[in-house]
RNA sequence: GGUCCCUUCGUCUAUCGGUUAGGACACGAGAUUUUCAAUCUUGGAAGACGGGUUCGACUCCCGUAGGGACCGCCA
């Protein structure tokens, strides 16, 4: 290595190492909330440090294992910028090297085939449990004479986890955690197909992955206690584990679909941005002092383990709405459309062409799109406020718009429709400028006007500046629109 | 039940023994306004409880209560 000290690492900034994270997923459904969160803090430490942010499918377990899922989770990474290096690791493609380790645990003696059945095991748990006792598996295979092994019978391997002392996890997050080694039974690390087990598979890829930092949800702390056993026993060094606080739905309790434990598809479809979507996610549990937006390189930049909290956090929609809302109106324009045509098919509040913008309300929208993304808080928003583009003659008054187009204002808006035909230039300002000289001929404030046209135009109460939309919408539109309130 | 973890405004959080306990979201009031927003001003709102340690605790220690996670030949 000829490495030249450079500047940056002799000064006060701390030159980190470059570490490797990684993301293991197990492919039983979609990316939900909180795995995204775990993939953007191992994706941010990465980048963080210059280091490299693997994937792995956690998918030794055939029978639960999906294509599809495999699918959602990536493309759900990938929706949030979280790109990963290299290809994803699939683990059950490395079995034979977990049975290699297994056996090599085996002959070292620091694990043992064991037969105790299926039926042995639930036998002796529900005695424990009816006499309220921990149950722990005390295998009588533990001590015997590997020649004594029986034949014919498949049998497991199981770890010959220590009985006495105790097994200390040292995590960034939630600091020095000590297990007593009696309460931690034997488990098993291969089962009798000869296929491994979650806690072996997980040791033996990190340690062959060469990652550096393990960080993932608390309820792998425990976990965290039988790996680091199967570490010393393999003599290989222990990573960092960082053990981050789950997501609670807004009530406290646990996450369940009925409080948002969504998809992040649902979320994009629903019109949540990426970008939004981090900034949220990584306020959740982890702060850097009072700042709340980050762009994506203070996000990089500032991230670290250290200030992560290990208190659970609450989801809290209308915080993301507001962090989105914010990502919405600094986000260009066109991305916002092409953002809005993704998901086109997936509205069904609205009344949208499915197939896609035709060219002129795409140009509309465009040009509507500076008063939209100002009253939004998500894409659906978006579409919601521009729906008087979509919408055909005759158009349909809701009851408020109705109430507005009363006799008096149909007076005024017939008045307004003769100014209209004559007016040279059709834009906003010549249109507004129009309708005030109009009110202030009438003695009249110019809401009194602007209303029964907002309502006579775009059928409803509210709306995006009612100029704009007229000058969007066009003379001859605005026209047929306005003279059907009067017939 | 056992083991482990957590506990500051309604929510996310700042504070790293000495602050009128700060910010953000949400909520209330006002200003502005063609509607709705946005924006600006402004208000209310917190250290679970009980003991210690200390000149001094939100901050350290112990206990209680509440919440959570894990206890599979699942991951």
């Amino acid at each position: 290595m000829q490495k030249k000290p450079t500047r940056t690492m002799a000064t006060t900034e701390s030159a980190l190492k470059p570490v490797v994270t990684r993301f293991a997923p197990s492919p039983t459904g979609y990316l939900h909330i909180g795995g995204a969160r775990t993939a953007l803090f191992n994706w941010l430490y990465a980048q963080h440090t210059g280091g490299r942010f693997l994937l792995r499918i956690e998918d030794t377990d055939r029978a639960r294992h999906s294509s599809e899922a495999v699918a959602a989770i990536l493309d759900g990474l990938k929706w949030l910028g979280l790109d990963w290096d290299g290809e994803p690791l699939s683990q059950f493609g490395r079995a034979a090297r977990h049975a290699e380790v297994a056996h090599a645990l085996l002959s070292s003696g620091k694990a043992y085939r064991c037969y105790l059945s299926a039926e042995d095991l639930a036998q002796a748990r529900a005695k424990a449990e009816a006499e309220k006792r921990p149950f722990a598996v005390r295998s009588p295979w533990r001590d015997r004479d590997p020649a004594t092994a029986l034949t014919g019978v498949p049998g497991v391997i199981r770890f010959k986890a220590p009985r006495e002392g105790e097994t200390i996890v040292h995590d960034i997050v939630q600091g020095r955690v000590v297990f007593q080694n009696k309460e931690l039974d034997d488990l098993v690390i291969l089962r009798s197909d000869g296929t491994p087990i979650y806690n072996l598979a997980v040791v033996v890829d990190d340690h062959d992955m060469a990652v550096t930092h393990v960080l993932r949800g608390v309820d792998h702390l425990t976990n965290a206690a039988r790996q680091s056993q199967i570490y010393s026993a393999m003599d290989w060094e222990v990573p960092v584990f960082g053990h981050v606080p789950l997501i609670h739905g807004a009530d406290g309790a646990k996450l369940s679909k009925r409080h948002g434990a969504l998809g992040i598809e649902a979320y994009r479809s629903l019109g949540y941005l990426p970008a939004a979507l981090k900034n949220y996610l990584v306020r959740l549990g982890w702060s850097h002092g009072d700042a709340e937006i980050f762009p994506l390189e203070k996000m990089i930049e500032w991230f670290d383990l250290t200030s992560l909290g290990r208190s659970a956090a609450r989801m809290d929609f209308a915080k993301l709405a507001d962090t989105n809302a914010h990502y919405i109106r600094e986000a260009g324009d066109s991305e916002l459309i092409a953002r809005i045509e993704a998901i086109l098919p997936e509205l069904d509040t609205v009344a949208v062409p499915k197939s896609g913008l035709d060219v002129t309300t795409r140009a509309q929208l465009l040009c509507l799109m500076p008063d939209l993304k100002l009253r939004a808080k998500t894409l659906r928003e978006i579409v919601e406020g521009a729906e008087c583009l979509f919408m055909r003659r005759p158009i349909a008054l809701d009851d408020k718009a109705a109430k507005l187009v009363d006799a008096e204002a149909k007076k005024q808006i017939a008045a307004l429709v003769t100014r209209f035909t004559d007016v040279m230039q059709w834009d906003a300002t010549t249109l507004e400028a129009q309708v005030r000289v109009h009110a202030e001929a009438g003695g009249l404030k110019l809401g009194k006007l602007a209303q029964p046209l907002r309502a006579a135009i775009t059928g409803k109460s509210v709306s995006p500046p009612i100029f704009k939309v007229m000058e969007v919408l066009g003379r001859e539109e605005t026209l047929a629109r306005l003279r059907a309130v009067l017939v």
